[in-house]
Parts: C-alpha cells; sequence; structure tokens
DNA sequence: CCAGGGGCTTAAGGAAAACTGATGCTGGAC
DNA sequence: GTCCAGCATCAGTTTTCCTTAAGCCCCTGG
C-alpha cells in the first residue's frame, strides 16, 4: 500500500527537482528522502526516480504518480478538514502568505487571534502575488493573500478558492504642497502625460504587478516617463513621493497614509483587488476560516481610507 | 496526517463492526487495531468511536471519515494500479471469489497461470452471488465470479465494474431414461406444470438466486411442486437428477456435464448470466486483468457444452 | 591533472513507532 | 454468581525511520 508521507515527498521533489532541496523543505536529511523515495520505489514496483549521480529526476512513472499524489492528497486534506470541521477546535498550524505591502495590517489582528487560541500557530511569510497562488497550490501555504492589479475580473486560478477582500483605488500620488494637487478634478490622460513630461516617475521593479499595471496605463494615455527611478516596496514609494523625489501611482489607502501625500483619483478609474486564496480542500477547516475572517476583518476595518477619492482631502483626515 | 493503513482499519472495523473481528480479518491482534484506531483518532482531533466496555461502534464523524477512507483508498488504488500497469509485471496476490459452481472450471486454469508466473499469488474462495459484490466493494476481494438469474441485463453494481463472460441456458433436468425425455419439442408452461406435478422438485434452499428464479418460473406457469427438496449445489442437484430423485432447473452445461441426466430446453427460454466483478481502480492491473483473461479463456472454453440446447443429444455427446 | 564541491547513496547506530501478549475492566448471558 | 466476549492499557520486543558518517560520481576551477 502506498503511504501517504511517501507520496507528499514525492510531490515535493517533483516541485524541487533535487533531493537536497526536498530535505530542506521538508526539514529531513538528504539521506531520509532519498531513503524515503527508495521505499516508494519498492512499493510501487517500478522505478520512479532517473539516477544519475549528478542530479535525480522523474522518470514518466514518477511524474504520473505524482499526478496521482495530488489527487490523493486532496481527497485526504478534504476529510482531515471535515474532521476538524466537526471538532469545530482552532488549533493546528496555518501557514500564511501574504504581500508585503499588507503584512504591517495583518500582523496585530493574526498575533490577536493566536493569542485567542493557544492551539493555534499561525506562520505568516511575505511573498509577491505571482509566486502566492503556485505556493498554495503546492500546498507550501494555507492561506495567501495576494493583490491583482489587473483591470478585468481576476482569473479563477485552477484548483484554487478566490477569496476577494476589497478593491482599492489607485491614485496618482503627489507631494501635498505639489501645485498640482491643488487643482481640482480627478486625473484625466491627457494630465497624466503632462505630470509625467515634468516629474520624476517612481514605480516598482520590473515584474511587480504594480509596475505592469503602471506602465499599461502609461502606455494607453501614450506617455512616457523623462525620468524614472525604480524602488521596492510600495510604502518606501510613498515615502519618496513624500520627500518630493518624484511622483507615482499607490493605493489609496497607501498614499494616503503616509504624511505629505496627497492622492488624487484618477479618470478613469484604475484599481487593485485585493484576495486571498486557499485551497477548496482545506475550506472547512476551522482554524484557516478564522484566519480568513480575520483577515478580511483587519482589511475591512480600513476600508474607511481605502477607497478614499476625494480630489483635495484636509491634510489631517486620514488620521481620522 | 491521516495514514493510508489506519484509514483502512477504520473501513474495514466499519465494515465488520468489532475491533475483534477487524483485527482478525487484517492478521493483527485487537490490541493493534485499538492502538492504531486511538491514534487515528489522535490525528483526526476527534472522537471516532464510541467506546463502551461492550463494543465498540462508529461515532458520525467516524462513520464519515470511513466514507471518506474510501474515496481516499479509491484514489490510491488507482495510482497504484497504474504504476502496476506501467511495470507491467503479473505478480503480488489477486484474491478471487467464485461460485461453487464454477470453482471447478476455473481452479486448473487459475493454477496455470500462478504456474506461469511465479510472483503471482491467486487465492480463490468460494462465495455464493449475493455478498461477493459487497465483498469486492469492500476490496476483500479484488474480482469476483458471480451468475446472475434475473430475466433483465445484470444492472451495474454501483461503483464495480461488470464483465460478460457467457450466458448459459437453462435446462429442465430429467433422468436420461425418463419417458419426458423422449419427448421431442421445448418444455412449455403446461409440460412443465404437468411435470412439476408429477415429478419431486429439486432445487437450491432458498437465497440462492437459483431458487428464486426457479420459483418465479413456477409462478409464471402457475405450478408448485407437491414434493420439493433443497440441496446446495447445482451439481449435487443434478447427481440427484441422474439418480432419479427428481428434476430440477439446471444450467445446461451443468446437466449436461452429468451421466444419466438429460437436459430439455424451455419455452419460453430461460437464461444465466455468468459475470466477473472487478472495482475499477483495479482495471488496470496487469496481474488482475490476466486473472480475469484467463477465466474469460477457461468459461469460453466450455461455449460449446454450454449453450447446449438440442432436446435429444445422444448420450455420449457430453463427452465430446 | 588534481583538489573541491554538489548531489546522491549506502552503512551503522539510535530513536520512534508498531505489534504482541498479558492483565484488567465492563456488561450481558447462563 | 460465574463465565465470557469485547475492549483498553501496559510492558517488552520487533520493525521502521531518521541521523550521522563515509563514499561515489561528475563537474568545475585552479
Amino acid at each position: 500500500m502506498l503511504d501517504l508521507r511517501r507520496l507528499e515527498i514525492l510531490r515535493r521533489f517533483a516541485a524541487l527537482g533535487t533531493i537536497t532541496a526536498t530535505a530542506d523543505e521538508l526539514g529531513y536529511s538528504p539521506s531520509a528522502i532519498s531513503q524515503q523515495l527508495a521505499t516508494l520505489e519498492r512499493e510501487a514496483g517500478i522505478a520512479l526516480i532517473e539516477r544519475t549521480a549528478q542530479r535525480a529526476s522523474l522518470t514518466d512513472a514518477g511524474r504520473e504518480l505524482a499526478e496521482h499524489a495530488a489527487h490523493i492528497l486532496a481527497a485526504a486534506e478534504t476529510a482531515h478538514s471535515r474532521m476538524r470541521a466537526r471538532a469545530g477546535t482552532i488549533s493546528g498550524r496555518v501557514t500564511i502568505s501574504c504581500i508585503p505591502a499588507l503584512a504591517p495590517a495583518l500582523a496585530p489582528h493574526l498575533a490577536t487571534l493566536q493569542r485567542l487560541h493557544p492551539e493555534l500557530s499561525v506562520v505568516a511569510h511575505e511573498t509577491g502575488s505571482t509566486a502566492a497562488a503556485a505556493a498554495v497550490l503546492d500546498r507550501r501555504y494555507d492561506l495567501a493573500v495576494i493583490d491583482d492589479w489587473s483591470e478585468h475580473r481576476p482569473v479563477e486560478d485552477a484548483g484554487l478558492s478566490v477569496h476577494r477582500l476589497r478593491r482599492e483605488d489607485i491614485v496618482l500620488a503627489l507631494p501635498t504642497d505639489h501645485p498640482l494637487a491643488e487643482q481640482s478634478g480627478p486625473v484625466t490622460a491627457a494630465r497624466l502625460r503632462e505630470t509625467v513630461h515634468h516629474q520624476t516617475w517612481l514605480c516598482a521593479p520590473v515584474g511587480q504587478l504594480s509596475r505592469a499595471a503602471g506602465d499599461q496605463r502609461l502606455a494607453a494615455v501614450n506617455a512616457s516617463p523623462v525620468r524614472r527611478w525604480e524602488f521596492a516596496g510600495l510604502h518606501v514609494l510613498a515615502l519618496l513621493v513624500a520627500t518630493g523625489a518624484g511622483v507615482a501611482l499607490l493605493p489609496a489607502g497607501i498614499a494616503h497614509g503616509q504624511a505629505g501625500v496627497t492622492g488624487v483619483r484618477l479618470a478613469p478609474r484604475m484599481q487593485r483587488t485585493i484576495l486571498a486564496l486557499t485551497r477548496p480542500t482545506t475550506h472547512e477547516d476551522p482554524a484557516i476560516a478564522a484566519c480568513l475572517h480575520v483577515i478580511r476583518e483587519a482589511l475591512s476595518s480600513q476600508q474607511s481610507t481605502a477607497n478614499y477619492s476625494a480630489v483635495k482631502p484636509a491634510p489631517g483626515s486620514a488620521a481620522s
């Protein structure tokens, strides 16, 4: 009979490609992984791994078994979740991935949850949105909070449950004392093009979703920045705007939370969506449901500032 | 993580109802089963078993987990079969259930198969048709050869693969020297009714499929036996017919194989179907496929005598 | 050409898990 | 009241699993 633990090991190995990496990720020695995979091959009765002294790689049979393993493990996870749902206890370990920009907002609420349920252990990492979906599917995280800057509705990731948490306006972030911030009305295409020609354009590095969305908007209005600075981290960009280094497209909540920055709504409107991803198999797990609930609460408590769209806020209104 | 072995134990326990019986069937001590179930409860985080000192019974959660276990184990079995199919080796243990009447015909062929493949171990038991389906579903057998006496097509058993092996005529078995055996033409309703009134009616005990089918036929022609003897085993019935103890409805092959017995076709025709049952999840297992193939061959090599429908065979023709 | 290192396996020993047999408990049957 | 079936628990042994250590292979860099 095939063993679930070994199938899990096979899956990780299939994803990572080397025994050493698998061992690291699962917290075992490479020797243990090697032995377990060898045992699995004996159980399966067929070679699963091509063993060149250099690198171990999956055979066709191994690849197929890894796919079967996904189904088997999913069925087992469903059963386990159902049992946990019946028990109703919020306990165990929940691994969460969060985009860096939201981690500070979430951390205290998750800490509170953990304090309420001593049996619960929440492990949160910061990961970018692009890698998070695969990581959840791969069971490396139970829950991922990501953002989606695309205009259209977020695509349902194959095999993942998508929970919409909130939708945030993207604003043009300007220094508060900047003359453009004084003008009334939203930032039209012409105004954005003009701004880009006179100001340093601050944006995230290539590969970030916010960068792609910003580039797309600039291309749409036929604007190309004369000077462009790249920085990682939306909060850092907001800080740079405040110091007068330039202007940037930022989520309203972030622009607004930074003293010295004024966010001006765009026309046409631009938004990002904050999503949570879970595996459908863990839906019923009360621990994960509790985490998701807390995250939803945490994000909606910021709702008042998030969808901020006043053209000229009073300077102190962010604190309200 | 839930353990497959423990889930299997849970399933067996769910089917059998007592820890002792489960232990017997799986070849462990009751203590081991008790401990494994306790461990499973710890893993599941919820009570699965109601423990009265008297008898252990499943809780609702236990029942549900047992159902999930069926799915998980089926997925695992599918994967295992696929691996075995890839390996292509005919090996391992295959458990077969067979109705008693066919066991002699099958045994030598299965023995030959086993001789050809020393790694293969075939374990065959004799079981009635009614219990076999459940036993296959329950993974107590991998393959079951059963007969179906109902007039209509055999119903697809939920979750089982049905393989039609052959269809046999049912004949009225008479002593060869009996005056009725001399008459030409099939046994019509009137003739059957008359026969039943003058002869001792030999049939299987209540509960057997052949008994139900025979009773149904008698009811259809409005006949009720004046004297009825019940014996288990179709071959025994044939032998009794030969000794002049009475008449019986028997498969043509069995009636025909018994010296001193003449089988006369019925009108309307009456038939039984020989079927094999497997789990769909083990379809691709070459060992099981090989067994099924051998069984099919074994039964079709008797085909010439099976569908025997001559009204008055020459006495020696059965030996040809 | 040889040293170094990454990746994997094998061997040996110790830790953890699992099974057995014995013992004790409970509640119904005789 | 005694017996018995069924189950849990405990102690001890066997099996499984993991780690450390050593070795092999092949590539790379000096």
